[in-house]
DNA sequence: GTGAACATGTAACAAGTTACATGATTGA
DNA sequence: TCAATCATGTAACTTGTTACATGTTCAC
């Protein structure tokens, strides 16, 4: 998804400016799977208007720059369904964090023990923001969106939190030996 | 994370090539968090053995190209280091799903709840392959990132197979009421 | 005989970020 | 007085993707 749907996304729900749409995306319910910054949104907004999918009445102030506030139009609208109705794509997660882990054994223990320490700290300070924004909405899809969130934020941070034991050597050799009969090394090369 | 640590990551378990580097990154356990396209990868490699990063051994090959075999050098495994001890940033989520939810209001229940159900079936497809992925692993690490997928992935799939009923309509007057004394919309601009 | 897998590489393009420019007001 | 918030905008840069070029072998 690109920042135009975004944008059109977040002015369907009421007249905003670039400032506030940056806001929105960046502390309301969008702030987990969206991303924008000025550079990105300023130039949507122009390129829109200039199409004519949002329309824009400058209000003067003194001292800031003219606030510009954008409406969405029939044909915004209608991009943005167009938008919505198709298939969505493939959700994307990228993670140091894991990466991080899969390479713990180049790595020591301690250093990993606390990466996983803090990394429970901020799922644990996410899960509460999400359920804190999720106290005061009303309508079924911020809800659900909502309750996703909580959902995928609570199981890794679960996870998470029951792994902070977790061990960068592979388990007692008996043990290993008896679910890994024999893990042979590629000899060749 | 950027593409010289996924090389130089993959490669610190074995000697591989560009096309090797590739397929781990979107068949293994990988796959799940990063992305890297040939575009990236081939330059990436040529750049990092200049740089001293890498070693590079061509194997001729009748019909196809030279294989390129790249190694990594001492050089190479203190950069892996570098960046696996620097602070992972924020997990980065994208999800045109969780963005056609939060708008479903826009679209109509029927069309709402097909998304839904795709969704459901992508996840429980996602979901198996991961727990099918696991079962010959035995190093601690990948262990560790395959059970944080198999609990995030089984999260999501739990939360959309229980809301396959989602109604975009809000919940009926009386309880709604209940719930929310007085929702009241903000009067001023 | 057709498509997939093997194998590398480049150039054009897309999309978005960062840093800068500008400048008032407000709260700690 | 120092940082933050309000407010818009541009240019340079980064990073990576897509499409193309090239060519064999193998399985269906």
């Amino acid at each position: 998804m690109n920042i135009r749907t975004l944008c059109l996304g977040i002015l369907s729900f009421g007249d905003a400016t670039g400032y506030e749409i940056k806001k929105m995306a960046e502390d309301g319910l969008f702030s987990h799977f969206v991303e924008a910054s000025y550079g990105s949104i300023y130039p949507a907004l122009t390129r829109m208007t200039d199409e004519g999918l949002l329309t824009c009445r400058s209000e003067a102030q003194d001292g800031k720059p003219d606030k510009k506030v954008y409406s969405i139009t029939k044909a915004g609208r209608d991009e943005l369904t167009v938008a919505l109705t198709t298939r969505p794509k493939k959700d994307k997660f990228k993670s140091e964090f894991l990466f991080i882990l899969l390479m713990s054994e180049h790595l020591d223990q301690e250093h990993v023990c606390e990466v996983l320490a803090q990394r429970a700290e901020e799922l644990a300070a996410e899960l509460e923001m999400i359920q804190a924004c999720g106290a005061h909405l009303t309508t079924p899809g911020p809800r659900f969106v909502n309750g996703y969130g909580q959902a995928v934020v609570g199981a890794a941070h679960d996870y998470v939190s029951k792994n902070l034991d977790f061990s960068i050597s592979p388990a007692e050799p008996s043990e290993a030996a008896a679910r890994t009969p024999q893990v042979k090394v590629e000899a060749a090369e």
